[in-house]
DNA sequence: GAAAAATTTTAATCTGGATTAAAATAATGC
DNA sequence: GCATTATTTTAATCCAGATTAAAATTTTTC
């Protein structure tokens, strides 16, 4: 309820409460996972959580928002290094991928929207379009300067994100998968671009 | 607990049940989902439901066990229909997403695994495992049968796998747009297989 | 090292939703 | 139409898990 010095350690804690909360969120889904499943992960008691959040809905919600914030500067960073459009879709790829399978694991999942209560789910939807629209303007960018293919970028941009968002459903902290994962998805999901 | 005259009748009613509850764990996950949710689609009590079925759990089982049917047949129907690897894939990929669009809805997701019990959960498991390696295999057959560039069978069996699963998180009836997924996902998730 | 603030736990409550049993209604066979 | 069977509802019960309040413990400050 109150924080001032220690601002740093109360932002760590709930760093690693939100990461626990992704990854049991992740495996069990939000209604599946208990706040002591959560808190178990954290070594902690149920009650504790309350300390840092005010309830499930905002832990969740929290984890939207986190996910949003990283998936932007994943893009970003793809925007302002690549090359040309195909080369930009590589780097997001390379970069997602880096982070949904490193070892602070899966930021967080777009398969509980619906338990968010409306204003939340309004605005993570909202965030969450935004991305696929930024990501199909860069799919088109790709197509205005050659690198990539004509094709229809909502079709094309929603099939390799379900592609990265699927992979937490099926991957489960296997370094190796995840360095396989790292070094071949990038490549497979955009060779269909190519000309 | 009796059925003997009228096994059509009560067949039917359970399918109807089946879909239903496909579509509210597609939409809001399973214990997202309460079956009162479930038993308003049907113009229905949540209690009726126990008269198909012995509890919950064993509803996202069934709805798991049908997922399986179908998935089985379509891959069998490309398979034998197909004219060489790739033509079997793109095959499969239409058929799969005929279904899953198709005003029968989706059949099930497979998100929640997590939530069955033991012996139903290594059950399903072994049916998805099953049917990812009969598809692999189909794109080593692509491979060998030249019409398939070299891969990682795996890593490219999942990214497709990825794709099509994620679909029921986005699409969500339109008739317009489902008629889009079949026409573009084929050619989308099947570009990057070719020499 | 003691007081104050921060963090966590213990021990209740409270609630939604699964489950059950008995009763009510609808369908079917004869 | 009557008796039997099939289907659904009503009305409890039951329980896991969220939430809360007060107490205990740990950390920080000076």
């Amino acid at each position: 309820m109150a924080r001032k010095a220690s601002e740093t350690r109360w932002e760590l804690q709930k760093d690693r409460m939100l990461r626990a909360a992704a990854r049991c969120f992740n495996e069990k889904g939000y209604s599946g996972s208990s706040l002591k499943d959560v808190a178990n992960v954290l070594g902690l008691t149920d009650a504790a959580l309350y300390y840092y959040v005010r309830n499930k809905e905002e832990l969740v919600y929290l984890c939207y928002l986190r996910a949003g914030d990283v998936g932007r500067e994943t893009l970003d960073r793809a925007i302002a290094e690549g090359k040309n459009g195909l080369d930009t879709v590589r780097r997001y790829l390379r970069y997602h991928l880096e982070v949904m399978t490193g070892e602070r694991g899966p930021i967080a999942i777009m398969s509980e929207i619906p338990s968010l209560k409306p204003e939340h789910r309004d605005e993570i939807l909202e965030i969450s379009r935004d991305h696929s629209a930024r990501f199909e303007a860069v799919l088109e960018r790709g197509i205005e300067d050659g690198s990539i293919a004509p094709c229809d970028v909502r079709m094309t941009g929603n099939a390799i994100m379900g592609s990265l968002n699927w992979v937490p459903k099926w991957f489960h902290g296997d370094t190796t998968v995840g360095e396989k994962i790292v070094a071949e998805f990038p490549g497979i999901l955009s060779a269909g671009l190519e000309h």
